[in-house]
DNA sequence: CGTCTTTGACCCGCGC
DNA sequence: GCGCGGGTCAAAGACG
């Protein structure tokens, strides 16, 4: 996991030369060709060579040499500046020249620079490698997020198109799938070939993630993660080789805690309450509510005030639409789903994987606080916590029972600029008190303030539609009037879906 | 009349 | 097996 959270870092990063410093230093050393610093590096002891400087300058060498301890201390080229018999350093033996000795350091000094140039020449692949993958993939970005308003321009004047294909969405795919699909380690080939298939981010994460086995399996669909509907004959037949044992089915459960006096939160979707029970430890109710949008949509949340503190509203979601959202509702479930995919491939990884996951959910728009993930039983489960602000601490416990707490780093996560990402990234944290001043709660001002701000609404559609695919708007009511997106492109996995918008009734 | 909410009953899993 | 708690069902009532 390790190797792959580095292979991400070195495929999301605009300078991934960066993420190593002493070959960032090498590089422009090696690139500056200029020897004449005071401070002078193996650099100069290449290019001294690298010039064509006569056995006769060999002084100039050895002193370069002696004055640079970084020669010994940081670069380890292999170069055994020493006699292999005697051990003694080349300055010490610079008063004693010695023309076979300075044979074999010359020999020596041009197999090193044969293999520095090598190096320089791998590097100069991979670096050109990496800005060609990096090209394709803000190409493809490009095309999916004008196909998705391409799209959703025509379904809002002609017969509605099925971007999310009924098959692909009502395709009762369980939860177990994921687990089925999960392998102890995902290899470095893997990440290899996620770094030679740039077009499909998502499955780049999956398969960064260790959470999505193929690669091949470009269709995989994780929209229905979280239902409990009985194993598909499609997993089957693509994992004909694999048996895949039955592993309870987990489900991933998003809860977004925010302050709100509202009884409910309003969050594009259409709820019917079913059912309301008392909580044990809970003075206040739960209350039950199903997506009623469409029939059969397994959607569910549970609303419930915090014990603590009533002021917070506590929203539970789990499951994923089956049906295509409204604009105002997908930013919400691009928090949600994110969040409960990076549940889902944090709970079973190490920790490390874990906060490494969180960067790759940067269309966390809710989540600019704080994260809490909690994956104990029965239900993985995720909090969103929107009473405060960022950089602040949970003021109230959490009623998981052993939580992991950590910020999601909205970013912190390597990004490089025409990527739609990067400017949703670039969305400021919304302060919880600035907030407060012009709302009643956080939700709503959160609302109002992704509403209100075009730019705003802008890059959070644009962030949307890079992870989720193609937007489709049913109504047009609370709409964001920027394109914003569905999940459900053909041949584009998608992270779960949990749910809906969020603002408040 | 259709939709939604309310609320008691029922189901199910889990722990003892 | 029993009790408990969470979750769901479904009938009844409310509402527009």
């Amino acid at each position: 996991m390790d190797q792959q959270g580095r292979e991400l870092v070195f495929m999301h990063s605009g300078d991934f030369l960066r993420q190593n410093p002493g070959v960032s230093d090498h590089l422009n050393d090696y690139s500056s060709g200029d020897h004449t610093k005071p401070t002078m590096k193996e650099v100069d002891f290449f290019s001294s060579d690298r010039n064509g400087k006569s056995p006769s300058e060999h002084q100039e060498m050895k002193i370069n040499i002696g004055s640079s301890s970084l020669v010994h201390s940081s670069l380890n080229t292999g170069l055994n500046l020493s006699t292999s018999s005697s051990g003694i350093s080349i300055i010490a033996n610079a008063k004693e020249p010695n023309d076979n000795e300075l044979r074999v350091l010359r020999g020596e000094l041009g197999r090193q620079h044969d293999e520095n140039k090598k190096l320089r020449s791998s590097l100069d692949q991979i670096t050109k490698n990496y800005k060609d993958l990096q090209a394709q993939l803000l190409v493809a970005m490009q095309k999916q997020t004008h196909g998705c308003r391409v799209q959703q321009r025509g379904e809002l004047n002609d017969t509605p198109t099925p971007v999310m294909s009924a098959p692909l969405l009502m395709d009762p795919r369980p939860s177990a799938r994921l687990d089925a699909n999960i392998e102890p380690s995902v290899s470095d080939d893997k990440a290899q070939e996620m770094l030679v298939s740039p077009t499909n981010t998502m499955e780049t994460k999956s398969q960064i993630l260790g959470k999505r086995a193929s690669i091949e399996d470009s269709n995989i669909d994780l929209t229905s993660q979280s239902l409990g509907f009985p194993k598909s004959p499609r997993l089957e037949e693509e994992k004909p080789n694999e048996q895949v044992p039955e592993v309870p089915f987990r489900k991933a459960r998003v809860s977004v805690r925010a302050r709100s006096e509202a009884p409910l939160i309003s969050d594009g979707c259409q709820w019917r309450k079913y059912g309301q029970k008392m909580a044990k430890g809970n003075p206040c109710p739960r209350a039950y509510y199903r997506c009623s949008m469409t029939v059969g949509c397994p959607v569910r949340k549970q609303v419930q005030r915090c014990a603590e503190d009533k002021t917070i509203l506590v929203t539970t979601y789990e499951g994923n639409h089956n049906h295509p959202l409204p604009p105002a509702a997908t930013v919400m479930a691009n928090t949600t789903s994110s969040a409960a995919t990076m549940l889902l491939s944090g709970s079973t990884s190490s920790r490390e994987g874990l906060s490494s996951s969180s960067c790759f959910y940067p269309s966390l728009p809710y989540a600019s606080t704080m994260a809490t993930i909690s994956a104990s039983a029965p239900f993985p489960t995720v909090t969103l916590d929107l009473t405060h602000g960022p950089n602040t601490t949970m003021p109230f416990p959490c009623t998981s029972p052993s939580p992991v707490t950590f910020p999601l780093p909205m970013h912190g996560c390597p990004q490089f600029p025409g990527n739609p990402m990067y400017v949703a990234s670039k969305l400021p944290a919304i302060p919880s008190v600035q907030l407060g001043q012009r709302h009643g709660s956080m939700v709503e001002t959160v609302t109002a303030v992704i509403a209100s701000d075009p730019n705003l609404t802008a890059a959070l559609a644009a962030a949307i539609s890079t992870f989720m695919g193609t937007p489709r708007s049913r109504d047009g009511s609370n709409d964001l009037s920027t394109p914003s997106a569905i999940p459900g492109l053909p041949g584009s996995p998608q992270i779960p879906q949990s749910c809906t918008t969020f603002s408040t009734n």
